[in-house]
DNA sequence: CGATAGTTTGAAACCACTCAATAATGGTGG
DNA sequence: CCACCATTATTGAGTGGTTTCAAACTATCG
């Protein structure tokens, strides 16, 4: 089984995520649109970092490998998403597509030029520094069915309203990668957490969300 | 005993974290700045994130508390970096000082309508988030003792050469939430980086690293 | 229908946590 | 300057959650 997509059925407001400019779809068949297969890598930890990139459609992992096989999946970045970050004008992690996805470069030089562009990316690296920072209280302080809650509530939250939930295809060790878990920790979880009825997973990897006050509840923070 | 400062022994070339318009000693005495003494809350999880800070002087501590008493240092933001961070228009960590800090507040408009501004930050916060991947790297995957000597290795990089160790006072306590350990199992890694001849402490809780490279290796990312 | 990748479950080992008690430190007031 | 107190650090013993190792089981795809 495969944990593919998410089927939220509890239906709440959502935020729109992207309020960019230009519509996605549009962008999309952009001439410096990249289209990047499911499981081809965008650049690889040690790659020089030459520009960002802004996901359009799909999602995409990042992931750093420590030298004796240990691996974290660092992000997951999805749709309105920026990633290719460096500190040092080299990457750090790879970046390695979790389904077929499509990304537009940009160049660092363009941003300084383009104040409207630097301001939408700053935005952007806010709210993500704001979610690294959840993650580093979900992988510093969380037992494992808390991790693995917190995983699917926001999800949940991403896939938002009626809309097709659209999430990546993570094979369990890979949400075990990106939890801080082992594989079979990350199973016994998910039959915790379907035996208290919080989610129920269906055939090809459908995870439904039953309740969602509960599953908050049980993702530890509040 | 405190772990107050890190005292380097060994030298080593490290680039200069700060390379703004305005020296850092200039500008403390600017109007907007802000003092913030020992102990003191920057703001406080819940409250309106109107500003941005960057931190002139000192040392700054993220938190989060989960709501059974659970503890954890998401970052800790020491002179040119930023802290306020929102996405959702309210804090979502408290910030205390851990040392007597000095703070510039930064209007979110400004960023906007200075370009100049608006880029610096950008770099503040692209950097940030390469430095919170690192440490999602340790929080995931890393034992007690890497995760340790991870903590000591950016201390020693970020005193950088000959200066002063200028690194906030953390009890042992503080730094096991910081790390996601308790703090039986800080002072018991200490104990064996001591005994493996990779640190030692002295009176005042100073910490000097003796092997920057054992250090290094022990710290597990190669 | 066989092969491969992914999931599930069990048993044992290990690491970090908790509880608990003692030692060391630092600050304060006499 | 010293005694006292509160805080912090240290160390031990026992427990529990996660990992590892191992073995089915299931799904998917050619």
């Amino acid at each position: 089984m495969d944990f593919t997509d998410l089927v939220v059925e509890t239906r709440f407001a959502a935020p729109p995520l992207l309020r960019d400019d230009e519509p996605p779809a549009r962008s999309e068949r952009r001439p410096d649109a990249v289209r990047v297969p499911r499981g081809a890598e965008l650049f690889r930890a040690g790659d020089l970092a030459r520009r960002l990139y802004e996901v359009r459609s799909g999602a995409l992992m990042l992931y750093r490998l420590l030298p004796d096989g240990r691996r974290q999946v660092v992000d997951v970045a999805t749709a309105g998403d920026v990633c290719g970050l460096a500190s040092a004008g080299v990457h750090e992690s790879t970046c390695e597509a979790l389904a077929d996805s499509a990304v537009v470069a940009i160049e660092r030089r363009a941003l300084e030029s383009d104040p409207r562009l630097g301001d939408r990316v700053r935005g952007k690296l806010e709210r993500a520094a704001c979610a690294l920072h959840a993650r580093i209280v979900d992988l510093g302080r969380k037992g494992a069915d808390e991790r693995v809650a917190s995983f699917l509530l926001r999800l949940a939250e991403a896939a938002g309203d009626g809309d097709a939930a659209t999430f990546p295809a993570m094979t369990q060790a890979q949400i075990g990668d990106y939890l801080g878990l082992s594989l079979e920790t990350v199973c016994r979880a998910f039959s915790r957490l379907r035996g208290r009825g919080l989610v129920e997973t269906a055939r090809g990897g459908r995870v439904r969300v039953c309740d969602l006050a509960r599953l908050r509840e049980a993702a530890g923070d509040a």
